[in-house]
This record gives C-alpha cells, sequence and structure tokens, in this order.
DNA sequence: TGGGTTTCTGACTATCAGGCGAAAACCTCG
DNA sequence: CGAGGTTTTCGCCTGATAGTCAGAAACCCA
C-alpha cells in the first residue's frame, strides 16, 4: 500500500479516470454512458470510470473500471485523452479526472449492467459535468487518428472486406469515403492485406468480396507529413525485394 | 476558497503541474530546467512546476508556476501534454503530474533564477523523477505539430528572414531543411505572408532578404490529411478575389 | 442464358513536396 | 568602377500520392 501524504502546501484532490469507449453499432458511432441515479446531475448520462486508487497508475485504473462494465478483451485500443482540472466541473466538490479514449470492435455486443448503454455520438442525451464536451474531444482524435495512424484495426473485426471496412470509416469519421480511395491508401501504406480468402457471396448477389486484416493489431503512425522531412528517407527500401 | 473533499473511497492526491519549456538558442533546442537542491534527486534537474491549488485549473497553475520563472509574455504557446501517476514516480509518496508544453521565442532571453538554466534538448543533463521521458514526450508533441501546424510562430519572432526561420526549424526538428521548401510550403499553405519589408544587408554581402511573418499568431492546424476528405472540399475557394 | 448487383482493377487527373539551377541583389576588394 | 563572391529568390522539373471514373470480373436470381 502506498501512502498517500497530503499537506497544507502540498493539496490533494481526488481524482478519477474516465473512458470514452466508442463503438461503430449499425453504420453509427456509438459512446458508452451510464445514467446517473443520484444528484448531481441525477438522471443524466456519465461517461464510465471511478476514483483512482492509491496504488493504480491511471491506465490500470481505466481499464480495471472498464472491466466491470465490457469485456476488456474487447477493447481494442486504449490511450490517454487527457485530463479537466476546472475547480467546479464537480459540484461537489473539487475533482481532476483524467480521460481516456477506448476503442471496441464493431463485431461484438458485449453485455452491459441495466444502468448503462450505447448512444450515437450525434445524438448525445443529456450529460452528467463536463463529459459532454470530453466525447467531442475524444471524437476529434480519433477522426484525426483514423486518417494518419491504423487505428481502424481496433474498430474492426479481425478480417473484414473492403464494403465493410468503408463503413465504419463512414460511420467514424461522419463523412463518405469511396471504398476505391480507402482501399488503395491503405494498401499502400501497408497497413492493409488481403487474407487471400474471401467472404461469402452476398445475399444480394454480387461479386463475393476479397478478405482483408490489419498488418499489426497495433498504434503505428504513418507519418502523414511529407514535410520537412530529412532528404535521406527519400526513396522507400522497405521492400527492397526482386 | 474551494473546499477538497476526500474520502475512503475518493482517495486523493497531490497533484503538480509541470511545464517543459522549449527555445531555440544558438541553434539549439533548449529545455528550461532547475537544479534540485535537496533530496530526493539532489543535484539533478526538474522540470519547473509545483502543486495545483485548491482555486485554478491545471493550465492556471502552470501560467501561474512559469511567471515566477520567467516572463509570461514571453510564452507564444502553451498546451496540455498528458498526465503521469506511476505510483513510484515520486519517492517520497505519491503524486500526480500533469505536464504542459510551453514554447518561447527566440528573440528574447528572459532572466532565469540562479538554480535554473537552458539545456539542449539532446544533452540533458541527469534528469529528477520522470521528468527525463517527458521532456522527450514534449519533443515528439513539437517535432510533430511543426510539420502540420503553425506552431512555429511561438519559436520565431514576429518577423524573420526564411533563412532564420529555417534555422529554427532545423534546430527544432533535428535535422536539415531547405529554406526554398520550407518557404514554399509554408506560403503555399497560407500559414507565412511576406511583410513587404527586407532585412537589413547581411554583414558577408549577399541579396538583402525579404521579411516575413506569420498570418495568424494562434495555433492552427493545416489539416496534413488529404486522406479521406470529404469530397465536397475539392477546391480551395477561400480566396475568391478578383 | 440474360439482367441485376457488387466488387475489383487500371487509367487518368490534380495536388503538393522536393530538388536543381539560373537570375537577382547586395557586398568587398582590387 | 568593375569583377568576383555571397545570399536570396524564383521558376521549372520530377516524384509521390489522393481522388475520380469507367470498365471488367464474379456472383445471384429468374
Amino acid at each position: 500500500m502506498v501512502s498517500v501524504w497530503s499537506s497544507p502546501d502540498r493539496p490533494a484532490y481526488p481524482h478519477q479516470a474516465l473512458a470514452v469507449v466508442l463503438q461503430v453499432r449499425e453504420r453509427r458511432l456509438h459512446a458508452m454512458l451510464w445514467q446517473r441515479p443520484n444528484e448531481p446531475f441525477a438522471g443524466a448520462w456519465a461517461l464510465p470510470g471511478g476514483p483512482l486508487r492509491p496504488d493504480e497508475t491511471l491506465g490500470a485504473s481505466v481499464a480495471r473500471q472498464l472491466a466491470a462494465k465490457v469485456e476488456v478483451s474487447h477493447l481494442g485500443h486504449l490511450e490517454q485523452l487527457e485530463t479537466r482540472s476546472d475547480p467546479g466541473r464537480d459540484p461537489r466538490g473539487r475533482t481532476v479526472a483524467t480521460a481516456y479514449l477506448g476503442l471496441v470492435t464493431t463485431h461484438v455486443d458485449p453485455a452491459l449492467p441495466d444502468d448503462t448503454a450505447w448512444h450515437p455520438v450525434d445524438a448525445l442525451p443529456p450529460t452528467a459535468f463536463d463529459h459532454g464536451s470530453i466525447v467531442g474531444s475524444a471524437l476529434a482524435r480519433l477522426r484525426s487518428k483514423l486518417s494518419y495512424t491504423n487505428v481502424g484495426f481496433a474498430l474492426a473485426p479481425p478480417e473484414f472486406t473492403v464494403a465493410e471496412l468503408r463503413e465504419l470509416y463512414v460511420a467514424a469519421l461522419g463523412y463518405d469515403v469511396t471504398a476505391t480511395n480507402l482501399q488503395r491508401v491503405l494498401l499502400r501504406r501497408g497497413v492493409l492485406e488481403p487474407t487471400g480468402e474471401q467472404a461469402p457471396p452476398g445475399r444480394a448477389g454480387g461479386r463475393p468480396a476479397a478478405l482483408y486484416r490489419f498488418v499489426t493489431p497495433e498504434l503505428s503512425v504513418t507519418d502523414p507529413f511529407a514535410v520537412f522531412r530529412p532528404p535521406a528517407r527519400r526513396g522507400r527500401d522497405d521492400e527492397a525485394e526482386a
């Protein structure tokens, strides 16, 4: 047990770890929220999370508290987002909150407690505290990262067709993207690769789609900034193969 | 005065706001550090910062504590970086620390307390706590943002030549960039504009350089991701002018 | 077997970063 | 006062990549 120390010139504050857990459900991006039964903000919806324990890191804390809500194995990605410290953010007294961004793959439907539900991010119910704006931050983070990293792996099932992947991106980004372009860009970047197999023929006919997977199930950035790059890195000799 | 509340199931922790203040000095990127006189880490160098007060936000706290070190007006940019929560990061007891990234324009030399000094980021002295790795995070953040935002304005003086700006970028990025390309890219993005005047002729002869300034003294992102963009945004009709 | 549907592939275009060299503008020295 | 050196600026070219589009491929159903 680690002792918590405080003194007049080292004031201490309750700290909570929050999580914005996002998942694409029925072609729309949803956030996991739970409904507060008590004041303050009784009836309003809040982000899952809770107090930081004396012996855990914030990352461990948010993972532990999420485990009480969803199967943790469904969490494909978890990263620190930002820390909110407005003294008035909780009317009961000051707390500091560190928010995390969590992503759940779209092909699972984890069981949730009764007070917890998924809400489309473009039509959130009344939210508690500053949680609404935290969801906004998470959205912005996800959307920009979708473009220059492979976070998509955390939203998509292990194998998928390009059309399915496109649906995910459309839902998460909030605007339309073409399957052709999505496929070419991701293939060129080397984050996507065909499995060699093909999906079962669709119910409505049409050419059966090839199956793809993300090459690496870990976050990697694609260095979108061709700008001000060292001239050395000119030719990409990654695949020096006859 | 805001009351701080705590209970067995809402443990509280001392929280400190830290700042990684960076400045380009003599063609090298430096970080501002102060030398600890006492244990733990006596003699090691630490990031400026200190305890969060009960009635201030983290942002206000870091600004306040920096004001004790440097003229705050020199801080061209300040943004939240990340929050460290390893229970063992301070051997005296648990503290949570939220780090900020601060940038100082290169044309000033603010007076510093005796225990505080600038250190080149590529040759840091022994650092206290986890502050060394926090500097690393700040470096990564600055370098990526230099490429897709206009943060440069926070490092550069109000007016400058392209050659001077290039020196700043070289120092901050850690690798060489060409003045030609830097100028063209920033002009094309519209973050840079000529003042119309030109710098006093150099001591070594040569064509006198034109003076430039950053168009906006606030952070703006240049949306580096031409990827997965809504097709609507095709032509840029920002400057629909005869 | 033909029509409809979906996916895949390649060709073409537009945009932008990066490299290179010539021209412009200034200095100093003989 | 002109020649040589230095620094900046500008224009042209190349290469990489995003975006569009149309046609071919592959499947289902009637």
